[in-house]
DNA sequence: TAGCCATATAGCAAATATACTATATTGATA
DNA sequence: TATCAATATAGTATATTTGCTATATGGCTA
């Protein structure tokens, strides 16, 4: 079953600039990042570690971010041998679209 | 010219559970409210007296969630009289809504 | 023009968000 | 198993947001 949309929690994890970088900069991982050793960057996704370097804060803080995007619904996790590696969850992106259109 | 869109200051506008319910009570006016004396219901908007009262807050920060959500472009503030009422900008919504299909 | 009513602003308090440093946790690997 | 590297949490400082009361503003209306 898919994840329930709660629209005011996806809003305010999307109302940051910080956060809106990783949304867009995750859209397209092989143009943004170099290639991963450990965690494919379509399959599994984005290393924490670039993520935290783009958005220019320290670890805690990126971790942080991530963290509420990922409690909103709009990326994954997922653990790979020391990492974590980020990606949209574009079915969840796309119902979220859906219901803001009919809703807003 | 259509009025620039600043996604992250409309998702500010809208990450909020008070704004949110103005949003939704502008859609349908004459559902939601009386008949006004001084401003139509369509035309005009909603007296920002009714729209104050729904919220359920103090008539200044009502004036502020107001203020948050016509600075983003979302509501269209029309004095007369001694009122102010507020209804959607739906061109903007529109327009909006298609920025973050494309962007997000 | 004087007063009044709706709205906006000022000023402040409390809650939440964002950032940091220091440290704990966790899991891979030597 | 001991260590080390990546990530998460704790603890704290500061900024922003949300709320209030008190007051100013601005423009109808008598």
């Amino acid at each position: 079953m898919a994840k329930s949309i709660d629209i005011e929690k996806a809003l305010k994890a999307l109302a940051n600039d910080k956060r809106l970088l990783v949304m867009a900069l995750l859209k397209d991982p092989l143009g943004n990042f170099l290639p991963q050793v450990d965690g494919d960057l379509v399959e599994d996704g984005v290393c924490s570690n670039w993520l935290t370097e783009k958005m220019g804060v320290a670890q805690p803080t990126a971790s942080r971010h991530l963290q509420v995007l990922a409690d909103a619904g709009l990326i994954i996790p997922t653990r790979k041998k020391g990492w974590v590696f980020y990606r949209r969850d574009e079915a969840f992106i796309c119902a979220l679209k859906k219901k803001i259109s009919e809703d807003m």
